[in-house]
DNA sequence: CGCAGATCATCTATATGATCTGCGGTGCTATAGT
C-alpha cells in the first residue's frame, strides 16, 4: 500500500477542492481505508469532520458517490454544504419532493462521466426503475450516513434499512462507508452485518465528552419531576432541549415553560412542516431559549452552544440517550445533561418495545410469496395482498431473518415451503426475539440511572471504552460515592474483560459489556442484554472464549 | 403498563368514587385534488 501518497493525496484534495486546511484525526484513516477499497465503519461524535470523510473518498473514486441519508432535510443540508465548497463535485438528490426537471438533471449527472454524489433515502432503492438506473451506471461507493438507522429503524419502523446490504451486493459491493455518532458494540455488529460488510476497518474517535456533566434525578410523584424539569430548564445558562416521551407532553412543558417567561417551542414529528421548519430555524437563529421535543428532534439540527439537555422521561435504550445529549456543547464548552425519571416511566417505552405481527398479516403476506415465482418487492406484496406496506416490509423481514425466505435485488423469494401456519409460528419466534433485545436495552437504561458508581463509566463501558473508574463530572463522582476501583487485572476470571466472548450453557455465545462488583452484563444476540453473577463461572454456567 | 378522560352507579347530586376505554414514537412515498 502506498499510504503516505494517499494520505498526501487526501489532504490535497481537502485543501484544494474543500478549502480544508487540515485533516482531523481518524479522518485520513477512514479515508485512506475506503480508497483502498475497504468497507469502513467510521464512530465520530459530531463536528469531527464524518462528511468530509465521504466527501473526500468520493472526489478521489470519482464515479457516482451513493450517499443513503434518512431524512430529506438532512439530504438538502448535506448539499447545499457541498455546493458551497470552492471546487468539488456537484451533488444531487433523488427523492419524492425532486421535480421532474431536477431529476432529469440529477439522472445526467450519475450517467455522465464527472464525479458527483448522489444522495437519496432508502426507500428509494426498493424503487426497481430508479434501482436499475443505479446499477447500470458507475456507483463507486455506497455511504449510509446516520447509520445507527440500520438497526434502529430497520427492524420495523422503517423496514428499507434492513434492504440496504442487498442493493450494495446487488451493485457488485462497491466500498461501503458507514457513518455514525453514537454505536455501541451490539449496533455496530447489527450496522455490519444488516449492510453485509465485509471485514470492515473500524475507526471509533472521541466517544466520552468530557465537557457534558451527567446527573439522573429519580421522583416518587408526577407533580414532583414536574417541578424539577421546570426548575432545571429555568436554571439554564444558555440554549437547553427538553426531551419528553409524548407528543402531549412537548405541548404542555412548551406552555408552562413560555408562562415562566421562556422563549419556549414544542416540536414533534405530527406537527405541520411548515411549523418543524418555523420552530428549527428560530432555535437555529437563537431566538428560542429551549425546544421541548419528542425524539423526532435532532437530527441534523447543528447548534454548538446547548449548554442544557433535560430528559423528563428515559429514553428508550442507551444508544438514544448518548445520541440526544451529545447535541449539547458541540462547541467544546461546559454544559450538563440531566435525566429525571419515575420507575413507571418505563412502562410506556416496554409498550413501545412490544408490538407483535398480526397473524392475517403474516399468513396472508406468506401466502402471496409463495404463490408467485419470482421475487417480490414490498409494493408486489402490497398490490396483491391490500395491507401497508409497513406491515409488509416488517413480515418479510422476518421472514428472510427466519430463514424461510431470501432477499436479493429483485426481492424476496420462498427458501423453505412450510405451510401459513409454520411461516406465524416463525414470524413470532422473531417478533419475540426482537422484542426481548429491546426490552434488554430498556434494562440498560435502568441500569444507567440507577448505578451506584461513575455515570460516565457505564455509559463508556456500555460503549466499549475502557475508562477511569469515576470522571470527576457526574453527579455520583460529585458526592464522592466514586466506584470502589474495579480492577481490570483482577483475574479470578481468567482474564475477563469488557468485550470479552462468553459462552453461557442457556443463552449461548455471548459478549461482555459491563462489569460491575460481582455482576457482569453481557449481550447475547438471541436474548438482549443479562446480568449474570460472576459465580456463573464457578458452576461452569458460563465460560470465557469461543465455542467449541 | 399507566394515565386521562368518559361513563357509570349511587343513599337520584349544584357530588364522588368506581369502572371502562383508548391511547402512547421515529419518516419515507405515492396519489388525489386544488
Amino acid at each position: 500500500m502506498n499510504a503516505p501518497a494517499t494520505l498526501e493525496q487526501s489532504a490535497r484534495t481537502a485543501r484544494e477542492v474543500f478549502g480544508w486546511d487540515d485533516l482531523l484525526p481518524g479522518q485520513a484513516e477512514a479515508i485512506d481505508a475506503v480508497v483502498g477499497g475497504r468497507d469502513t465503519l467510521v464512530v465520530f461524535p459530531t463536528g469531527a469532520g464524518k462528511s468530509a470523510v465521504y466527501q473526500i473518498a468520493g472526489c478521489e473514486l470519482g464515479g457516482t458517490t451513493l450517499v443513503i441519508s434518512p431524512l430529506l432535510a438532512l439530504q438538502r443540508d448535506q448539499i447545499d454544504s457541498i455546493d458551497a465548497a470552492p471546487d468539488a463535485p456537484a451533488a444531487v438528490a433523488l427523492n419524492s419532493r425532486t421535480s421532474a426537471s431536477a431529476r432529469k438533471a440529477a439522472w445526467a449527472a450519475i450517467e455522465g462521466d464527472d464525479a458527483v454524489y448522489a444522495f437519496l433515502a432508502p426507500e428509494q432503492l426498493a424503487n426497481a426503475e430508479v434501482f436499475e438506473r443505479l446499477a447500470r451506471s458507475d456507483v463507486r461507493l455506497v455511504v449510509v450516513d446516520e447509520a445507527h438507522c440500520v438497526s434502529a429503524w430497520g427492524h420495523d419502523f422503517r423496514p428499507d434499512y434492513a434492504r440496504i446490504g442487498d442493493a450494495v451486493e446487488a451493485l457488485g459491493h462497491p466500498p461501503v462507508l458507514a457513518l455514525t455518532a453514537t454505536a455501541s458494540a451490539p449496533v455496530r455488529d447489527d450496522i455490519v452485518a444488516s449492510l453485509g460488510m465485509r471485514d470492515p476497518h473500524l475507526e471509533v474517535r472521541g466517544m466520552d465528552r468530557p465537557e457534558i456533566h451527567m446527573a439522573v434525578r429519580r421522583h416518587e410523584h408526577d407533580a414532583d419531576k414536574r417541578r424539577a424539569v421546570l426548575a432545571d430548564v429555568q436554571d439554564a445558562e444558555g440554549p437547553a432541549l427538553l426531551y419528553v416521551a409524548t407528543r402531549k407532553g412537548t405541548e404542555l412543558y412548551a406552555d408552562e415553560l413560555g408562562e415562566l417567561g421562556l422563549r419556549a417551542a414544542a416540536y414533534h414529528g405530527a406537527m405541520a412542516q411548515k411549523r418543524r421548519d418555523e420552530v428549527h430555524s428560530a432555535w437555529s437563529a437563537g431566538e428560542l431559549d429551549v425546544v421541548v421535543a419528542t425524539s423526532a428532534f435532532g437530527m441534523g439540527v447543528d447548534k454548538s452552544d446547548v449548554r442544557l439537555v433535560v430528559h423528563a422521561d428515559v429514553t428508550e435504550s442507551l444508544d438514544a440517550y448518548a445520541q440526544e445529549i451529545g447535541r449539547a456543547a458541540r462547541d467544546g464548552q461546559p454544559a450538563r445533561a440531566i435525566l429525571h425519571y419515575r420507575a413507571e416511566d418505563f412502562s410506556l417505552r416496554s409498550f413501545f418495545a412490544g408490538g407483535h405481527t398480526k397473524r392475517a398479516d403474516i399468513a396472508g403476506v406468506w401466502d402471496v410469496l409463495r404463490r408467485s415465482r419470482k421475487p417480490l418487492r414490498t409494493k408486489d406484496v402490497a398490490e396483491r395482498s391490500g395491507r401497508p406496506a409497513r406491515v409488509i416490509g416488517r413480515v418479510l423481514n422476518q421472514l428472510v431473518a427466519s430463514g424461510l425466505a431470501v432477499s436479493g435485488a429483485e426481492g424476496v423469494s420462498v427458501q423453505k415451503k412450510v405451510s401459513a401456519g409454520d411461516a406465524v409460528a416463525a414470524v413470532r419466534e422473531r417478533d419475540e426475539a426482537e422484542e426481548r433485545i429491546r426490552a434488554s436495552r430498556i434494562e440498560i437504561m435502568r441500569g444507567y440511572a440507577e448505578t451506584t458508581h461513575c455515570r460516565r463509566r457505564a455509559l463508556l463501558e456500555y460503549f466499549g471504552v475502557e475508562s477511569p473508574a469515576s470522571c470527576g463530572s457526574c453527579d455520583r463522582c460529585d458526592h464522592g460515592v466514586g466506584a470502589p476501583v474495579e480492577a481490570t487485572d483482577a483475574n479470578d476470571d481468567g482474564g475477563i474483560r469488557i468485550d470479552s466472548t462468553v459462552q453461557h450453557a442457556e443463552f449461548g455465545t455471548g459478549t461482555v459489556m459491563g462489569i460491575e462488583d460481582d455482576r457482569l452484563t453481557v449481550f447475547f444476540p438471541e436474548h438482549g442484554y443479562k446480568i449474570l453473577a460472576r459465580a456463573a463461572f464457578e458452576n461452569g454456567i458460563l465460560e470465557l472464549g469461543e465455542a467449541a
